[in-house]
DNA sequence: CATGAATGAGGATTCATTCAT
DNA sequence: GATGAATGAATCCTCATTCAT
């Protein structure tokens, strides 16, 4: 009741928003934007009904916000990760797979999952994700490729195309997670993964090239 | 009026329930599940509201059904060509790939965005789907990869954990096709792609392994 | 195919509205009028579904059709049996509960039943019902009773208010007989309680009167 | 605004499942249970549509709720006084027709009428309402009956099948209040009808027995 | 005549959204 | 701010009715 008193509520409050985002992007990953009632989202950010229409205008605009506090801030950070590596390319590689491990542990994962999804009936959103998020990748990713080719330090090839054998494996096993893995016992240990894909994407299946 | 005159009601009839799966795959597809409205999927097929139950007792019975005229045939088709192959263990892989880039261009790949989606709400299917298809997918791949290996083909790595390193790429392709793909002005050329993805997978991606 | 053969079919034929009146008066008292699909009318009658609209234009009129087929007959037979009677009144009343316990191994008891339900929805048919049925079998009992009294045979009491007392018991059975005595093993033998019945309706219930 | 402002919400809120009930029961004998709909209900309860959803799942579930309000309470009571009772058993059987004069202006008249039409399509309901309604109120009777006829009052019957002698009349004026009573001038006056049938059954019809 | 596939209006049920407290 | 009772538009599903064969 008192200035402590407020505090954890204080706290409590400002934290609200996110943490309805989170119990949103749990159920919207889990069943769909549409499937998904509002209603259980509220019982799992611990808030009533009515509580989310004072944060969130509507359905629709939670879901706005749940992506919003996605990829982006990690993207970022593998940008200026990468503008600050000086090693080779094919390093830098590897330390950008072993990046996405990392994130692959992360609830961030089931984004991915959920525009798929839903690019259908939120173009907008869509067109938002495949310019800011996937052009910028994208874009990074090339540019990576492009510098190590010039270098001389990897095959050339054309950069544009490469991408799905970079990324492919890492979307597959994050999609896997959110999916088919949770009901499932196929086992698909990310750690071996990563490092067999490394393996070959850098150094080739054949026995001698 | 006479033999032929029956011919086309007959015909018809026969035809209507895969008229009707696949309307509301591509619906489905685009929408997601719940987010598709059965009057929709109807318009689409070319009938009433009614008729869709005189085929498909309830929303989730259409849903079984088209999932069911899914990937099966192809896989199937797959591993008989598998067994029938006599050549090189890269050469089965590029036939393989060749292949899928074929499957790609097919509605067919509408399914494995729809059963990621919907996976949460419908855990049998999942079930099924990860035991029916991937489960024997994987088993073909793996045995691929294993025999190369024996035969001194190919590297010695981990069959299971190189699976998404061949995959991944082509699932990638194919969700993207319905998703953002759809939304966006950044190419992907399937065929560029899948010969890039080959020769990386095959020769590795640093200049010299 | 000869003139034979077509008999059983004439007959058939000739023989299908009242098929179908009964197997809808089956299921309509079974179900009441709404819960009753056309489709297990036609199913019950051993005809399709289009078939019913040969004989009858809507499920209304096959309703109307159902009653119409009713107790009018068995009525009209009472009337002349009690304009034949000569006896004591007291015989004729006898008479006549004899009478209504073979009707009640009937179908018959089944229009009740449906009448009662059905009033509500069908204003028209209640009021035919009341009309036609109700107030001419009223008339007919209030006469046997008023002769009676006149005759000194019977106590004088009010005619019109004394039918529940002779009337209540054999339609509280017919009634029992469609509903709860098909879900109880309550047992109510119709012939005892009709004897008994008679017994105190002519004798009274008190030990010495 | 103090604590009466917050009594007539309160009150309103916790009355509502009655007066849903008290409207489905009043459309439910009108109409049975098929051909009503909910939103009348709605309507006659004066809240909306999905209201109704609040207090009650189904529509089935409505209508075991409509019956559960119904006639148990008013049994208990009559064992009650039958419990009490110390004077003589056509004394006994007078006051429980007087009782039965009183429930017949009641709107519990109407659940027998709805039992007997929709037992049929609901065996669970039929049995429950046969075992723990019918069977306890033919409990009290035969036993009125039969401590009767010990004690030298009544002339020895037997109990069950009298019976429907009894019971009958009061059945038929509260089914023809809720149907034909309904759609014809035909009077049947209640009080009328219970004196006779109390004098007629305690002393019979015939002039001299 | 007889059939049963096709239709679409009607009704039960769900759930995003509102609002009095 | 927070609540949750109330609302009603939206959607699945049923079934009386039609009609081409």
């Amino acid at each position: 009741m008192q200035a402590t008193g407020s505090q954890p509520r204080r706290r409590r409050k400002d934290a609200r928003p996110s943490e309805i985002a989170d119990a949103a992007l749990a159920l919207f990953s889990e069943r769909g934007f549409a499937a998904t009632r509002l209603e259980d989202v509220a019982l799992r950010a611990g808030v009533s009904k009515g509580t989310l229409y004072l944060y969130f205008p509507t359905k629709e605009d939670l879901f706005r916000a749940v992506l919003r506090q996605g990829l982006l801030p990690n993207l970022e950070a593998m940008e200026q990760a990468v503008a600050a590596h000086h090693g080779s390319t094919p390093d830098l590689l590897r330390q950008i797979a072993t990046h996405l491990l990392v994130v692959l542990d992360t609830d961030l994962t089931a984004i991915p999952k959920l525009v798929l999804a839903e690019s259908g009936n939120f173009p907008a959103i869509a067109r938002l994700y495949a310019d800011e998020v996937v052009k910028r990748a994208m874009a990074l990713l090339t540019g990576i490729l492009r510098r190590g080719i010039e270098r001389g330090e990897l095959r050339p090839v054309d950069p544009q195309s490469a991408i799905p054998s970079f990324i492919g494996p890492f979307l597959m096993m994050a999609l896997w997670k959110h999916s088919l893995g949770q009901h499932t016992e196929i086992a698909l240990n990310p750690k071996a993964v990563m490092e067999t894909h490394m393996d070959l994407l850098l150094h080739g299946l054949e026995s001698r090239s």
